[in-house]
RNA sequence: GGGGCGUUAGCUCAGCUGGUAGAGCAUCUGACUUUUAAUCAGGUGGUCGUGGGUUCGAACCCCGCACGCCCCA
């Protein structure tokens, strides 16, 4: 490590001076309002202020100083936002103008208490008679004008991020708020909230590689879950005929703009329903989330302006690919020779054990995905990539399932589940063959998921819903790294 | 894994054709009792990401590596 900077040591050196004069770190404070709260009540209402003598205590982050001799101004912020204080040498107790308050550091946590009035610019401000430090900041905070913008500072120190930048904070609290609409709105439907394991014996429900780890006292290997799919499933078995989880899962792949190695989704079945009372669902939900968060059901996402107003369209994945690609006919898409061709041309790699459905989808990804701007469902998807969805009645090929899109992003999966026991098994095996031909994304056989079945799963539908992803789009961030707290990074240097 | 761009003071950034490193803010000293990017005067602060190479001389040119961002697989 370097040497610490001038301006640490200089802090440093004021802590050990407030260490030496008693106790440096005291909590005894209690403040009796929110600097948010108070504006919201009185920054307009300038009568009531001078009416009326209000004294307020406040705490919080010194962000701002502006010395002028024997007077001072300030600002602080706590959770709610900022406000201004003002501090005269001689409406302070002895000395502690001169002493004490000029020796705070920007970014150290101080307490005032005071009465309210108007600057003559008209701000609402604090008239401090009592100030207190409550806890020194020991390393300087970015410069209040260009604030910290270093993308990497700010995923890795989010905390000087949170402080900095109202947009991080509004992001977060975003967050939280679809978060929380969405768990209240699956409440409200009668689904039961539950928590399923995390670590996983066999990885399963998606297909995807997963991180190894292992459990010392029994000596056993664990998975990471990759979704909780197959535990929810069970509790279906088990009779909770509708159930969610809002949790993380965990994908050892590579890491993007859309992909973090730990994500958050939301999964649910509802036994009884089918994967169009899905569609219906997920377009109320995503529609009401959208109002209520954003406050309108027309948004800008990067530049490009999406619409959740309208009822959302729904295709099929081959007409998806025709829609986009007109020169594309549909015999070239359900012949094997001239999709072969086609997935050449387009630079897909096809291994032997791809079948016509698997080779469909690439082809989907590469031509389609990222045109799909307003909200989507796109259905059809073949039997041979969906291991564990339904066959379609007329269209055994076919599974009865969609995704859902929004902005060129996958943000959906839904299906009507499989719950032939005796289907499930030999798709499993279908899995565990391509695993052993090299496939490491391929499905494990799990027995006792197998073993659930055959105790008979009520027709069900069920869905995962990306959250990272969702809320993205709804504020309008490029980078699931400015949607996940802590992104994942490399080992600072 | 491949390609492009970046890494200079605590923060935000300049740095020409290779000639011993700059600004603003922050910080320190002084002035200043209604400022808000406060103002005025003066000062401190650098392993130029890292390791090699070329050169009389490298922040700058060449090669490797690390970390980050974007695009592609």
């Amino acid at each position: 490590m370097n040497e610490e900077s001038e301006q640490m040591q200089q802090r440093r050196e004021k802590l050990n001076a407030l260490r030496e004069q008693g106790n440096a770190f005291p909590n005894d404070f209690r403040r009796d309002a929110l600097v948010g709260d108070l504006m919201k009540q009185y920054a307009e209402n300038i009568e009531a202020v001078e009416s009326d003598s209000i004294r307020v205590k406040v705490a919080g982050r010194l962000m701002t100083r502006r010395i002028m001799g024997k007077a001072s101004f300030a600002h602080i912020q706590d959770v709610s936002g900022q406000m201004q204080l003002f501090l005269q040498r001689d409406n302070l107790p002895e000395n502690v103008y001169n002493d004490e308050f000029k020796k705070y550091d920007i970014g150290d946590i101080i307490a005032a208490e005071g009465e309210l009035f108007h600057t003559k610019t008209g701000e609402l401000t604090v008239r401090v008679n009592h100030v207190r430090l409550l806890t020194k900041s020991l390393r300087p905070l970015p410069e209040k004008f260009h604030g910290l913008t270093d993308a990497e500072t700010r995923y890795r120190q989010r905390y000087v991020d949170l402080i900095m930048n109202d947009h991080t904070r509004s992001v977060f609290k975003t967050r939280a708020a679809i978060v929380q609409y969405i768990r209240e709105f699956m409440v409200d439907k009668m689904f039961l909230e539950v928590e399923t394991p995390m670590m996983h014996p066999i990885p399963g429900g998606a297909v995807a590689r997963p991180f190894k780890t292992h459990h010392n006292a029994l000596d056993m290997e664990l998975f990471l879950r990759i979704a909780p799919e197959l535990y929810l499933k069970r509790l279906v078995v088990g009779g909770f005929e509708r159930v969610f989880e809002i949790n993380r899962s965990f994908r050892n792949e590579g890491v993007s703009t859309r992909h973090n190695p730990e994500f958050t989704m939301m999964e649910f079945y509802w036994a009884y329903a089918d994967f169009n009372d899905l569609m219906d669902l997920t377009e109320a939900m995503f529609r009401g989330v959208c109002e209520t968060v954003v406050g309108d059901t027309k948004i800008e996402y990067q530049g490009q302006s999406l619409d959740l107003s309208k009822p959302f369209k729904r295709l099929t994945m081959l007409d998806s690919i025709s829609h986009f690609n007109p020169e594309i006919t549909r015999e070239q898409l359900t012949d094997m020779d001239s999709i072969k061709n086609l997935a050449l041309e387009l630079k897909i790699e096809v291994k032997s054990s791809h079948g016509i459905g698997k080779i469909q989808m690439e082809v989907f990804e590469k031509l389609v995905e990222e045109k799909l701007v307003d909200p989507i469902f796109i259905t059809g998807y073949p039997v041979e990539v969906s291991p564990l969805s339904r066959r379609n009645d007329d269209e055994p090929e076919i599974s009865d399932r969609f995704e859902f899109f929004l902005a060129g992003k996958e943000i959906a999966n839904g299906f009507s589940e499989l719950n032939d026991a005796e289907d499930q098994a030999e798709r499993f095996h279908q899995q565990v063959e391509e695993k052993d031909a090299g496939d490491h994304e391929a499905m494990h056989f799990d027995a006792d998921y197998i073993r659930a079945l055959e105790y008979a799963m009520p027709p069900t539908a069920g869905e995962g819903i990306g959250i990272d992803r969702l809320v993205m789009i709804l504020t309008d961030s490029a980078s699931i790294r400015d949607v996940v707290l802590f992104p994942h990074m490399r080992h600072e240097i």
